[in-house]
RNA sequence: GGGAGCUUAGCUCAGCUGGUUCAGAGCACCUGCCUUACAAGCAGGGGGUCACUGGUUCGAACCCAGUAGCUCCCA
């Protein structure tokens, strides 16, 4: 039965995805194995696959593969995260198009819509991982907003409120004036924007001398009708005069004082501050410091209110625009200069950030943070690579208090209770809060439950656990043997609102981190180093890059071009690579199955080359499970790679390959079969379709139902002699070296060469004679005992090959090559004398050093007495 | 402004505690091959002042200091 000259990714990609679901292979329950556990970084159900997903979910099926077939009892916990905000504006975009405007619905009318939307399009991206090929355990799969996991985070919340973390406050959040609600720092995008500054007068009564106004410069003259003071540097002599003076805020003359604080910087814009405690964070803080009074002039949706006095109803931009024209026209306004500074814009709507004050619930931070900390600290919870560890440290050293509610319905609404005079209680429900109430003898009357909704990251946080139930129902048998998981895979970006927070949460329940690697995957760039964007449009479709490739293909793809930590600059060469790596395992497959067999006895070069794969195979195993345990995933990858191409393509099995047309010895072909076995194997958790698909031929003989590459033993690291091996690179060297000569001499392969061999080392040569001559095209080899004249050598260590080129050699060419080669082996003496010639390096460099300079020196002293002699050799012939 | 990190071949990157398995890998490139597993291939080859300057050392891609350029995080 004849097969296919490439490989056909498409066919076996869904037929063996469906096998492994019937047959349970990805469903993980509690048993006695050792468990090995990884929960996907849940995706936003607004996502669709992007290329960071299918290189954090690559390398996640990447390890469960291997560890599942190591024996353990695989589990990859998949799932979606809700996304309150991003959710939230896509279904108000979504009711738009529909004509329904959001204020016009019920909280309750509101979230069917969201639900039905979740349920429409929520699963997509999980779909779009099957084809990914990834072996996560479906029936598992969890939604962040699944009622027992929206149970977890009100009883979390409810819980930290108790032990005291949770608080309300008024506080500068970053407010997104489009989505009227409160982000967190992390959701904030700053970018470098090209402004205006404004040189703005403020009228000083009271002056006897000189100009009787200040100046201030300010990119946002829209907010100094909430200015409460301006503010100068006490040092600075330009501004003595008004100190303890008072100024006029301009178009509404209200009088505000001036401070001083050495926080002002004297070199920019005047040196005076306006102070604007409502709109401004530093202000705010300096505010608070002077005891200033605040003034908010805006109101939620980035209009101007009333307090503003004028320009009340505009938008604040409109209002800049507008205030800009009436201070010149007033004679306010000295003058403008450009200027560029960050703004923050909201990482969903990508309206400008507005800081505002407003009522927030907060996470009291700083004592949470330390076991949490510790954990990293102590090793107990590696980050790969490591060099995150002292950004992790310094962000959790100084963390701020995390601002927990979120003005939105989508997500999980904050357990607290108000009475109609603003008293309130945190409760699950609304009878316990009533009940709490009355218990402080304040009013049940008007009962209602907080509007806001927890940050997303809040549920997120508790991820390890609540997929388990393990908050709920700290004792359940899935929490107590998966908990803590082991490896987790994520993205950099994440590091502190995610993975930290997983930390507090996890330390907080179970006194345990809830894991003990956290892989940080690098952000997928393009080939030119950008981020790979939707708006840049250079980010390829993974969907059509795998129906391009093969999924198997372009795994590999993203797997070459990742080493842990680092930002990969994809390219689809990468995939194109993975591809061809795919076809050439599959033609060595069609290589071996298209052999005949014979009952004969293996040949002397099939035994040498089983014998030396044996000793390879065991020793790439052992490098490949190192780089692993290093998680080098694209190291082991390529090791795998080289294993493949290099030593059991263009070696192995060139060396046991049979003539043409002729069959192969029962015993080469059966190892042969059992070492392809062993490398499917290793192939399978980088490439699950491909080595699947040929394990299943009938090569292989029958197979039962259930033995499948993906559950069958991963290969174990056996002993491998480093002596065989040497032997066996002295013989590829000797190959390498003839083939070379043919080249240079433009002798073709086909053309058989007589070869003789003087060899001193303690390398056996009569052993891979056949080897030699099959690999080389050697038509006889003779073993001699000195040296040959009218012939050319090669010299690999100090043992001498002669090859019969039958035509008269080029003298002087030779003579050439061996002084060029001499000259280099007298410099490198050269120096290695120096070193044994330095007191200073014989008495202080360790003692094995020393001792491997001298074997070097003997070495090369061997070698140049040997070309000496050919040399003379060649003259006198 | 504060913090972290990077700079090695045309490209993407390895290079562990300083010492020829120290200048490496893959891809790309060049040369020769349509050899009956594979041209998505085979065989061979060229290519780097290890950013720059100085220091420590018997010895530096590696350690230290400074300079330049780049990236990320926080303000």
């Amino acid at each position: 039965m004849s097969i296919s000259k490439t490989y056909d990714p498409k066919e076996a990609e869904d037929k063996w995805y469906t096998y492994w679901m019937q047959q349970g292979f990805f469903r993980s329950i509690p048993d006695e194995r050792e468990p090995y556990t990884i929960v996907m970084p849940p995706p936003n159900v607004t996502g669709v696959l992007h290329m960071g997903h299918m290189l954090n979910n690559t390398i996640q099926d990447v390890l469960i593969r291997r560890a599942r077939m190591q024996g353990k009892n695989a589990c990859w916990v998949p799932g979606t995260d809700h996304a309150s905000i991003a959710t939230e504006a896509k279904v108000v975009a979504m009711l738009k198009e529909k004509g329904i405007n959001k204020k016009d619905l019920s909280r309750e009318q509101f979230l069917e819509y969201a639900w039905e939307w979740k349920e429409k399009y929520g699963g997509i991206i999980l779909k779009q991982l099957e084809k990914l090929g990834a072996s996560c355990d479906w029936n598992r799969t969890k939604f962040t907003m699944n009622p027992e996991l929206s149970d977890a985070v009100i009883d979390t919340f409810i819980r930290l409120y108790r032990e005291g973390y949770i608080y309300r406050g008024v506080r500068m959040v970053n407010w997104d004036p489009q989505g009227r609600t409160a982000l967190s720092d992390e959701e904030v995008n700053r970018k470098e924007v090209n402004q205006t500054l404004y040189y703005i007068r403020y009228a000083v009564p009271g002056i006897d001398d000189g100009p009787t106004y200040l100046t201030i410069a300010t990119t946002r003259p829209e907010t100094i009708m909430a200015d409460t003071a301006v503010c100068i540097n006490p040092n600075d002599e330009r501004y003595a005069h008004l100190k303890g003076k008072t100024a006029l805020v301009p178009l509404i003359n209200r009088e505000i004082p001036i401070i001083e604080d050495e926080y002002v910087d004297v070199e920019f814009g005047t040196g005076c501050l306006k102070v604007t405690p409502a709109h401004d964070l530093n202000d705010y803080e300096l505010g608070q410091k002077h005891n200033l009074e605040v003034i908010d002039i805006l109101n939620d949706d980035g209009t101007l209110n009333e307090k503003a006095q004028i320009l009340v109803g505009e938008d604040r931009f409109a209002a800049r625009k507008h205030i800009v024209k009436l201070l010149e026209e007033a004679g306010y306004l000295e003058k403008t200069e450009a200027y560029t500074s960050q703004v923050g814009f909201s990482e969903r709507t990508d309206a400008a950030i507005e800081p505002r004050l407003s009522m927030q619930w907060f996470c009291r931070m700083a004592e949470l943070a330390k076991p949490a900390l510790e954990y990293v600290n102590n090793g107990e919870v590696k980050l790969i690579p490591d060099k995150f560890i002292s950004t992790y440290r310094h962000w959790m050293e100084n963390i701020k208090d995390w601002t927990i509610s979120r003005q939105l319905w989508w997500g999980q609404r904050i357990p607290a209770w108000y009475n109609a005079q603003n008293e309130w209680v945190v409760a699950k429900t609304s009878d316990e809060a009533k009940a709490l109430f009355q218990a402080e003898g304040k009013s049940t009357e008007g009962i209602r439950q907080e509007d806001d909704v927890l940050d997303t990251w809040f549920s997120s946080g508790l991820w390890p656990m609540s997929v388990f139930d393990g908050t709920r129902n700290p004792d359940n048998a899935d929490i107590r043997y998966y908990y803590p998981t082991n490896d987790l895979v994520t993205a950099p970006e994440i590091l502190f609102f995610w993975v930290a927070r997983m930390l507090i949460f996890g330390h907080e329940y179970r006194g345990k981190a809830p894991f003990k690697n956290v892989y940080l995957t690098g952000i997928v760039r393009d080939k030119l180093g950008r981020k790979m964007s939707k708006s840049l449009g250079n980010s390829p479709d993974p969907i059509e890059l795998m129906q391009q490739y093969g999924t198997d293909g372009v795994r590999v793809g993203m797997l070459l071009s990742s080493p842990a930590g680092n930002d990969l600059m994809f390219d689809v060469a990468y995939c194109e690579q993975g591809r061809n790596f795919a076809n050439k395992i599959w033609n060595a497959f069609r290589l071996v199955k298209g052999w005949e067999v014979a009952e004969a006895p293996a040949s002397s070069a099939q035994r040498e080359a089983a014998n030396w794969f044996g000793h390879r195979f065991n020793q790439a195993v052992a490098e490949i499970d190192g780089h692993f345990s290093n998680y080098r995933i694209s190291d082991a990858l390529m090791a795998i790679y080289k294993l493949v191409w290099d030593d059991f393509c263009s070696w192995y099995l060139e060396l046991v390959k049979p003539a043409y047309q002729q069959p192969i010895a029962r015993e080469a072909f059966e190892t042969t079969k059992s070492f392809f076995e062993a490398v499917l194997k290793l192939i399978h958790p980088f490439m699950p379709f491909i080595s699947e698909e040929l394990w299943h031929d009938e090569l292989f003989g029958q197979r039962s139902e259930r033995d499948c590459c993906i559950v069958a033993e991963y290969p174990k690291g056996g002993v491998f002699d480093e002596k065989e091996l040497g032997d066996f690179a002295s013989l590829q060297q000797v190959v390498s070296e003839i083939r070379n000569l043919r080249n240079a001499k433009q002798i073709s392969t086909k053309t058989p060469l007589p070869m003789a061999i003087y060899a001193t080392s303690d390398t056996d040569f009569a052993r891979y004679a056949e080897c030699i001559q099959k690999m080389a095209n050697i038509s006889e080899i003779s073993f001699i005992d000195g040296k040959q004249t009218g012939t050319t050598s090669i010299l690999v260590g100090k043992d001498e090959f002669y090859i019969d080129i039958a035509q008269n050699i080029d003298v002087e060419a030779e003579k050439e090559r061996i002084s060029k080669e001499i000259d280099y082996l007298n410099g490198f003496l050269k120096s290695v004398n120096a070193k044994l010639a330095n007191e200073r390096f014989v008495q202080n460099a360790k003692p094995e050093i020393v001792a491997n300079e001298r074997n070097k020196k003997a070495d090369a002293e061997i070698k140049i007495k040997i070309l000496q002699e050919n040399l003379l050799n060649l003259t006198g012939f």
